[in-house]
DNA sequence: CTGAAAGCGCTTACAG
DNA sequence: CTGAAAGCGCTTACAG
């Protein structure tokens, strides 16, 4: 048997009466290749030599260590996944979505939240703990996601123009141009502002590019610059006041997301100035919030789920080798009309 | 030099180019073991070894293999946390509290989601994959749980009356009662019913638990049986039914989630019945609609990042056998006093 | 179809 | 303070 090996040394813990792949193949009367061979499958083997090990693996209660596994097999059976905060509904919806995926490939996930301090570190350690990296963090420098990239698989979800790496998107400037077209041709919207910043994300650029192409379409201009505010709450306030400050009163207000509209029609509705029915106001995303606020959020909905699931059927592809040219891949966004652009309940 | 050992068989991809603890070593001028102690921090050595390792280490790059490391130390130097879904707040705020106190302690952490299909394979390898396993899922059984905290540490966050596992929870019971007798004392509520299934939960059974006191601290019975819906925008509906098919109209509804409190909401208004005005309503879990919503939603706020913190603190203590003995932590809940009660604006 | 054995890249008693 | 070497528990050419 080979567990008659000498031992000079004591094991680790001797009585911990763990199983391990000796055990099994002591106990089935076979050789530890074999036991590998059955129970991950690589292999043929012998109906009989199957149902010995099988028996014995399940009487031991044996479970393969998994540190062992990925270290003989240079396999770590596990993705990455990179994100900022888990705050608000996309993140969750993201990753639901690509663990569901994920899983479906036996692909355990290691989840890794990138602040801006501890970064640097992990980023680069993950390619020797996993097979590949999902990122879905905004801030994180093109170059260092291309450093990454260099070293082990890398899918980006929501942004664009990267180099060297699969990424998944949804379409963000066709439908933005139809969300703002049915202000100004529904509506009839002159004076216009987009809430939020183009330069912050690559998202955010594309949303207010369908912006800018309705308002040159229909010939119109925009009442000011983009308001620059941050994606919160305190955003939306901070937006209520550029709105007020602004030269001439907008009849529109067409924001980068849900956090942000609704922050802001609350703190307009404060001033008695209410959405829906003094001007239009949408978002993006279709948060839960947007559905129970009154007047309703008009807003745009992202296949999130899908997108995830997308992610991680690349990054698996990518892994096993069987993908096809780094690319990117563009899934349909829908606009959520409701009551905040003024349209009736 | 350690690398010139002889090699009968190819290197697995001699072309790779990545680093080892050898090449490390051999470009420090020391054995590996050296390498492993500087890197590691686990002895004392050398100024001039320690220099001369640390810059090696930098100019190749050098990241130790997660497998060999874990395999060597018998350490994974990882958390699990078990979850059922992502969906709502709760679980993202418990991860973002978990993470970051794990984080501190150089955890990372292994994602899990826990359907009922896959969970008895995942929750019992675990114990050859990570070091401890947090879980925030109601369904999983008891004796489940309790099998898998005789094999490793086990945590779990939520649910009470746990055999071998530290327990974080948030008081329920103290709140619910308040709350509860807010509603009598101060609006004056005598037809109170609880909507929610106390069964579902331990929680759940806490926060009834709380509003029958209430009532008998009061002389007053419920109107009904908890309405045992589902906790979900559907199971709102279902309710409105339920509500309107009671013998004796109720003048306080007393839900065990938002979800449930904001959908019962919705369909009462449609049926031009006013929280607020014409009934009291409360949830529970102070969601982010629940301050959108008109009128604002009384509502219960769990302490949920810190009650991942805590979970996460428990756990590396218990893996590191610091840890006490196993108990139930309990941490306060916050009522959130808004219009849904009946209270002005 | 199967076994003996090398190898994966670390950690850590053990002996200086 | 340091090195030689065993050991962790698997996978996988290699040779039947």
């Amino acid at each position: 048997m080979s567990t008659d090996r000498g031992r000079p040394r004591a094991r680790r813990s001797p009585t911990s009466g763990r199983a391990t792949i000796y055990s099994v193949a002591e106990r089935a009367g076979v050789s530890i290749a074999t036991v590998s061979r059955v129970l991950s499958g690589t292999a043929v083997t012998s109906p009989e030599a199957t149902e010995r090990v099988l028996k014995a693996a399940h009487e031991l209660a044996y479970v393969p260590q998994n540190s062992a596994k990925s270290l003989a097999s240079a396999r770590y059976q596990t993705h990455a996944v990179v994100i900022g905060s888990l705050d608000g509904p996309y993140y969750s919806e993201l990753l639901m979505g690509y663990e569901e995926v994920a899983a479906r490939h036996d692909q355990e996930l290691l989840l890794v939240v990138a602040d801006l301090p501890r970064r640097a570190r992990t980023l680069a350690d993950l390619r020797a703990r996993v097979d590949g990296v999902m990122i879905a963090q905004m801030d994180i420098p093109a170059e260092e996601i291309a450093a990454l990239a260099a070293l082990i698989p890398v899918v980006v979800v929501g942004r664009t123009r990267l180099e060297g790496c699969d990424v998944v998107i949804s379409e963000s400037t066709d439908t933005a141009n139809a969300l703002t077209r049915h202000l100004i041709d529904v509506h009839g919207r002159r004076r216009l502002v987009f809430v939020g910043d183009p330069d912050q994300s690559s998202d955010v650029a594309a949303r207010h590019a369908g912006f800018q192409a309705a308002l040159t379409e229909s010939g119109l201009d925009p009442v000011a610059e983009p308001l620059r505010v941050p994606y919160t709450e305190q955003g939306g306030d901070a937006a209520v006041a550029l709105v007020l400050g602004l030269p001439s009163r907008p009849d529109a207000l067409v924001c980068a997301n849900d956090e942000v509209a609704l922050a802001l029609g609350a703190g307009l509705r404060r001033r008695s100035i209410v959405p829906g029915a003094d001007l239009s106001l949408t978002g993006w995303d279709d948060v839960t919030a947007a559905r129970y606020v009154r007047p309703g959020l008009t807003t745009a909905r992202q296949p999130v789920r899908e997108m995830g699931g997308r992610a991680a059927e690349l990054l698996h592809r990518r892994v096993g080798g069987s993908a096809g040219p780094v690319g990117q891949h563009v899934l349909a966004t829908e606009a959520v009309i409701r009551q905040s652009c003024g349209c009736p309940d």
